[in-house]
This record gives C-alpha cells, sequence and structure tokens, in this order.
DNA sequence: GCCAAGTGCGCC
DNA sequence: AAAGGGCGCACTTGGC
C-alpha cells in the first residue's frame, strides 16, 4: 500500500488513499483481483469459496511485492521506500498508543466558546438593529452570502468576507470586527467543540487518531478522526494533552527546518554561513533586508521577517507580499516598498534567486534529498517547495524508524504526537532526561541522514503537557 | 436524506 | 515575468 503510495505520488489527486489491495493487483499486475466475497457474511464456518478467496488474497502478495520492488528500482524510489517501510511500525505504534488527554479541561472550553459565540451574536443583533433580511427574523453570521449583504447594506461593497477584507475593514465598522470575533469563537466551537470529544476512546481514554503515513503530495504523514495536527497553539488547548500523574511529556522539534533544508538544496552561500555560525536566519533577514533600531533588531522586526522568510523563499510575489504584511503584521506597505524588500531578499540570499530562476518552465518530477518523487509539477511555486517540504518529512520519517528500533533505550517512553517537525513522547517521569536524550538523537541522526552542508538543531523540552513554550536545547 | 463544490480557518 | 506550499474539519449552498 505505502509502495504503490510512492510510486503514485502526484498523480490526480496525489493519492491512492482509499484504494486496496484489488486496485493494487490490478493497476501494478494487471489483473483482476476477485473481491465478491469481501462483504460476505464471514460468521459461521467458511466455505470453499471463502477458502479459496482468502488463498487467492495471500498467494498474490509475493508476486505484488516482486513487482512493486521492481518498479520501485526503476523509479529510483529504493530509499524512499526504505524510509516508509521502516517508519510504518512507528506510525502504529504512535497511533496505538494514543495521546493522553483531559476530556474534562476540553470540555470547559468548549462551553466557553459557544457562549461566547452565543454573545457575539447578540452584539451584532443589536448593532444592526435585529434587522430581518432573511426571512426568518435571524442572521447567519457563518453565512458569507448573508454577511456579505449585510455589509453591503451598511455600504461596504466588498465582493468576499475573508479574514484579509474584514480586517481591512474593521478598521471603521465594529460589524467587520464582531464577524471575526464571532468566526473565531465558532470554530472553536465546532472543529474544537464538545464534538471533539467523540475522539475520546472509551476504555484507554486516550485518543488514537488515524496517521496517514502518505497523506501529502509532498510526502508529509496527515492526520484524521481527529486531525492532531492543528490543534490550537492557545496553551489552553494545547495543555489539555497531559498525561497522569508519574508521566510527563518530552517535546522535540526541529529548528527552522525548512529554511536549512532549502539553504542545502538551494546551496545559498549566505544562509549556510548563517546556520554554521549558529546564527537565526530570521534575526539575519530583519537585520539585512528590514534594518535595525539601535543597531539591533527589534522582536517586530524578527517577526515580519519570519513572514519575509517563509514567503519569499516559496515564490511569493510584491502584492501578495504586501497584503500579508498588513492582514498578520498591521505592516503597511507601499508596492514600491513591498517590491524594494523583495529585491533586498534576494540580494541578501542570492543563492536562492538563483535556485528560482533554474527551474525548469516544463512540467516535472520533482525530487526530494532522499529521491522521493511528485509527479507532473507544474507550478513554479510547487517546484520550490515540493522538495523542501518532502525532504522534511523524509527526516522525521526517518527519526520515527529509529525511535522504533532503538525503543529499548527508553522502555517506559512511545510516541503520542507527531506534528510536521515535531515529536511528543511520553515517559515515565523518572525515566524522562533519558528519554530527551533519545529523542533527540534519533531526530538529529534522522534529518543528518539527508544534511550534509548545515547542521541540524532540535529543541527539546520535558513538560507536564503539550502546552509549554520550547526553550531548552 | 445524501453528495459535491466552495468558503473559511486551525496547524506546520 | 510572475507565481508561498502542505493538510483536515465544519459549515453553507445548490442539486438531487
Amino acid at each position: 500500500m505505502l509502495l504503490a503510495q510512492l510510486l503514485a505520488a502526484g498523480e490526480e489527486d496525489g493519492r491512492l488513499d482509499h484504494c486496496g489491495l484489488a486496485q493494487i493487483v490490478e493497476r501494478f499486475l494487471g489483473a483482476a483481483l476477485d473481491k465478491t466475497e469481501q462483504r460476505s457474511d464471514w460468521s459461521g464456518p467458511l466455505t470453499d469459496g471463502k477458502i479459496a478467496y482468502a488463498a487467492r488474497d495471500a498467494a498474490i502478495l509475493p508476486p505484488l511485492a516482486h513487482r512493486l520492488a521492481q518498479q520501485l528500482a526503476l523509479a529510483a524510489l529504493e530509499r524512499a521506500a526504505e524510509i516508509e517501510m521502516r517508519c510504518l511500525p512507528a506510525v502504529a505504534w504512535l497511533e496505538r498508543t494514543g495521546a493522553p488527554f483531559d476530556a474534562d479541561a476540553w470540555a470547559g472550553l468548549s462551553d466557553r466558546a459557544v457562549e461566547e459565540q452565543v454573545r457575539l451574536e447578540q452584539e451584532m443583533a443589536a448593532l444592526t438593529g435585529e434587522s430581518d433580511l432573511f426571512g426568518n427574523g435571524t442572521v447567519n453570521w457563518r453565512s458569507p452570502e448573508q454577511v456579505k449583504t449585510i455589509l453591503r447594506a451598511r455600504g461596504h461593497d466588498v465582493e468576499h468576507t475573508d479574514e484579509a477584507t474584514l480586517g481591512k475593514l474593521a478598521v471603521d465598522e465594529p460589524l467587520a470586527r464582531l464577524v471575526l470575533k464571532h468566526r473565531d469563537a465558532s470554530k472553536r466551537a465546532s472543529t474544537y467543540g464538545i464534538d471533539f470529544l467523540k475522539h475520546v476512546h472509551p476504555t484507554t481514554g486516550r485518543i488514537h487518531a488515524d496517521y496517514l503515513q502518505l497523506g501529502s503530495r509532498a510526502g508529509r504523514m496527515s492526520c484524521t478522526k481527529p486531525n492532531l495536527q492543528n490543534i490550537p497553539r492557545d496553551a489552553a488547548y494545547r495543555s489539555c494533552f497531559r498525561p497522569a500523574a508519574g508521566r510527563v511529556l518530552v517535546k522535540a522539534d526541529y529548528s527552522q527546518i525548512e529554511l536549512r533544508i532549502a539553504a542545502e538544496i538551494a546551496h545559498d552561500r549566505r544562509m549556510l554561513e548563517a546556520y554554521g555560525n549558529g546564527e537565526d536566519l530570521h534575526t539575519v533577514t530583519a537585520s539585512s533586508v528590514l534594518g535595525r533600531v539601535n543597531g539591533s533588531v527589534t522582536k517586530e522586526a524578527r517577526q515580519s521577517a519570519k513572514a519575509l522568510n517563509f514567503g519569499l523563499l516559496y515564490g511569493m510575489g510584491a502584492p501578495r507580499l504586501r497584503e500579508h504584511a498588513a492582514v498578520n503584521y498591521g505592516v503597511t506597505l507601499s508596492e514600491v516598498e513591498a517590491l524594494r524588500f523583495r529585491s533586498r531578499f534576494f540580494d541578501t540570499y542570492a543563492g536562492l534567486r538563483a535556485w528560482h530562476r533554474k527551474q525548469p518552465a516544463r512540467t516535472v518530477d520533482t525530487r526530494t534529498l532522499a529521491g522521493r518523487r511528485r509527479l507532473s509539477v507544474g507550478r513554479f511555486t510547487e517546484k520550490l517547495n515540493t522538495p523542501v517540504q518532502g525532504t522534511g518529512a523524509d527526516g522525521l520519517k526517518t527519526a520515527l524508524g529509529l525511535l522504533w528500533e532503538t525503543r529499548d533505550q527508553c522502555p517506559s517512553a512511545a510516541p503520542v504526537l507527531c506534528v510536521h517537525d515535531e515529536i511528543v513522547v511520553e515517559c515515565d517521569a523518572g525515566e524522562a532526561e533519558r528519554a530527551r536524550e533519545w529523542l533527540v538523537d534519533c531526530m538529529t541522526r534522522g534529518m543528518e541522514s539527508l544534511l550534509t552542508r548545515v547542521p541540524v538543531v532540535v529543541d527539546a523540552t520535558i513538560a507536564a503537557d503539550w502546552s509549554s513554550a520550547q526553550v531548552a536545547r
């Protein structure tokens, strides 16, 4: 399954997600596998037909494995395949262990979000004079159509009601501010509301999410039922992920990993030099692109530089840079200023500019540093991003494999969360320091197996829950 | 009642 | 010449 997905990465919808053995056999062996028995009643004694069906299912595996190995070799995907296969038991381990979770604390947050949502609806009703525009007397503030209609009635001729649009309006339209606040409360009341608790396992009390090992076209994992990779960063939410007394979490993440990988792939001298000297690239960008105040880089400037680094690295243009700066940093840039920042950025990182320029115009198959392939990439921005993001996945998956293979080093420990550049392990409090060293070592070695020109830095902390800040090294 | 597409937004 | 990328979930809308 994984290997078939690896070969298919980038096709149509990008994955062979819900495709079973029959489709894989059909595709790689060109043979039809009869699955009619699959949905029949398997209780009671096995009939000859069922036994034959089960035998056929098993017998097809050796020739299928042979064929897949052949195809992987032909496509030069052996290294990527090894990473995936060694990672697989770690993903099973992660899912089976589950994330430790405080459902009562979560329910409290959900209640607060619902209250806030109701309060905001009352405020908006008062502000708009209970306007009966939609027949039933109440406005559905989650309907972009209705929000648009009401804003237009108040003299704002908007095409969209997204955060960027409403954010601009918010300056002199209190309703826009309320709509944005309502969106936030409503998100917390729905996606992160009471229904989330249906994912708490009745006997373990933990959340055993479904990690899709090849969930993204670039090679990352995704996560569903529930998605534990988009839990709000707000400490109130993260702290609900908390083990019982006597156990602790060890959280570790890669420092600026995509920028380091980009430096390696693009051979950018300035970036490699900065990382080689143990510098922080956001600060370097702030200093050389945005300038200094009294000789030093302000916290705000470093924050803005982050946006420049991630946006411009992957091909963001000046217009969107302006938009982004306005919405996320409250920084107003003129067109000329945006263009100037952009060109100063590429003056600083000339290797990145050269890397952008050498991208072919035609559709290509991209490769990560481990050789992971994505088929038929046409967009310029995807040609830039996929190898970088995908190499991050190569390194993280290698690390997960190492954790599984060296688990005897830390018998009380098991992974409980995994979020693209972060792994969280749970263990006995008494084994925390040992677990921290083990985790940092596996993560470092996993990523270092791919990067030769740039150092890998892993930040790790021991904590009572998932919320505390990442500081120690 | 279901399905698909679109909108919006949480995270890395 | 110009072009940020990658997800999953809740909800609305429009059609059956």
